[in-house]
RNA sequence: GGAGAGAUGGCCGAGUGGUCUAAGGCGGCGGUCUUGAAAACCGCUGUGGGGCAACCCACCGGGGGUUCGAAUCCCUCUCUCUCCGCCA
């Protein structure tokens, strides 16, 4: 959420993240529902300062044996008054929060201004694998070394969830472990595990909650209770409602979770085999600092990022997104492509953004500065990686021509020191 | 799932209708004393909002109500703890 007060003191700014990422939010409302809350204040408080007043002149007059029938039926009026002005005043406010609820942060001044054809490259690394025959798409050559069973994972789920088998499965186990071990050990984060499933307040924290709801799994039959669809939502939620001290900043969080996505309206996009389903493995990166850091700390955990994805050894490609194409709480995104020679696409395995104040606000995360002064703190997140596309181009780069695939260097101790997945 | 108890400032904890503008303690910051430190003593020490200065308003788990006046009384929700039951 914006701060309120660039409603009165900037409405041009507001104007003009509704603008460059064309969304079309209700500002004038909102500046005219805020001019009038302004306006009931005053008033409101002069009425309570009045009762405030008369009710201890009240109570000094009983003591003194006074009767004081005649000033409390004034102050009933006043109370009534006050009572109406009250909710008018919380009314306004829902409304007003309604409506803040739907503008987006502002991007930042480097931000490719447009759609997604305005987004930018700003670097590469690694080169594409050239082979001797045609490469094939993870889901054949997984299939024939027995790692998916597609089938009946439809069987006991449902179109878009995943049963790993025998080294499909390890693969897995190897992947996550290794990016938690690496960003642990590499980069200096601390590790958490945090719950599947979390309650309202979390998701409307980090901002999932109402706008993508339903995109959600959620259990609302007796629980009210959300499956995450990325361990951002918890590991964010830590410091909800909390004063954070400034010598700890930056904090630098990360956390594997299973992430839940029901991709309501990307039903027929992308749906062969690994690349679009509705459960998978992910390692988050979060990071909570001090407002004056956050865009330093966006170019440390690109960093970050790019570093495990080059021990990978897998080819990738980074995009500055355009001001429409980011998210709605970003100021500014990097998305991490990867190579995937079997389905000759660039996928991306990882999004990395600065929310500046704008989730932080929502979810109250402060800290104190240097004067003591509680301030809003900057959050900022990245997949380190998403599992599912990092495995087809793990699988569909490394393939050979005999079926085996090569497991990369970094991920043999992790695969118990196989150097191939073979039938 | 059953029964009971509870939720107060960074922490502990008093308060059961009117100097609560929340006692007291701990912690923290500043000062006096000291070569330095400790101790002792003195002062300061919550958040949000409106004017942006004096000042004022709100906040005692959330929401609603009673009252001239609510931390305090009533309703409701949430959470925590204890005991019992069940259980990986």
């Amino acid at each position: 959420m914006l701060d309120m007060r660039l409603l009165k003191d900037d409405p041009e700014y507001v104007r003009e993240a509704c603008r460059l990422k064309r969304v079309d939010a209700r500002v004038d409302e909102a500046i005219a529902l805020d001019t009038r809350r302004r306006a009931i204040l005053p008033e409101k408080e002069t009425l309570q300062n009045e009762r405030n007043r008369v009710s201890k002149e009240i109570a000094a007059q009983k003591k003194a044996g006074k009767d004081t029938a005649a000033v409390q039926e004034e102050m009933k009026k006043v109370g009534e008054r006050i009572a109406l002005l009250e909710t008018e005043e919380r009314d306004i406010q829902d409304k007003l929060k309604a409506i803040m609820l739907t503008i987006p942060n502002h991007p930042a001044a480097d931000s490719p201004v447009g759609d997604e054809t305005a987004n930018l490259e700003v670097a590469s690394w690694g080169q594409k694998p050239s082979f001797s025959f045609t490469p094939k798409p993870h889901w054949e050559i997984c299939e024939a070394l027995g790692m998916l069973d597609l089938k009946r994972g439809v069987k006991i789920a449902g179109a878009g969830f995943i049963l790993y088998k025998g080294l499909g499965a390890r693969l897995e186990r190897a992947l996550y472990n290794f990016f938690l071990d690496y960003h642990v050990r590499n980069h200096g984060y601390t590790e958490w595990f945090p719950p599947f499933l979390v309650n309202r307040d979390s998701m409307i924290g980090t901002g999932q909650v109402p706008r993508m709801e339903e995109d959600m799994y959620h259990c609302d039959k007796d629980d009210d209770l959300f499956l995450i669809p990325t361990a951002e939502v918890p590991i964010t939620n830590i410091h909800r409602d909390e004063i954070l001290d400034l010598a700890e900043l930056p904090l630098k969080y990360c956390a594997y979770s299973a992430c839940f996505r029901r991709e309501a309206g990307a039903a027929g996009k992308d749906t062969r085999g690994l690349l679009r389903v509705h459960q998978f493995n992910k390692v988050e990166l979060v990071k909570f600092c001090r407002a004056e850091e956050s865009f330093n700390e966006l170019e440390l955990l690109r960093k970050d990022v790019e570093d495990i994805l080059q021990a990978l050894e897998l080819p990738y490609r980074v995009v500055n997104l355009a001001t429409c194409d980011m998210s709605f709480s970003a100021a500014k995104c990097y998305d991490f492509e990867v190579w995937a020679a079997g389905v000759g696409k660039y996928l991306e395995a990882s999004s990395c953004s600065v929310f500046t104040d704008y989730q932080a606000r929502r979810a109250n995360i402060r800290y104190r500065d240097e004067n003591k002064k509680p301030r809003i703190a900057h959050t900022l997140n990245a997949s380190g990686v998403a599992l599912p596309r990092t495995v087809v181009a793990i699988i569909e780069n490394n393939q050979r021509e005999d079926g085996s695939v090569a497991i990369p260097k970094v991920l043999q101790p992790y695969m118990g020191g196989m150097t191939e997945l073979r039938v």
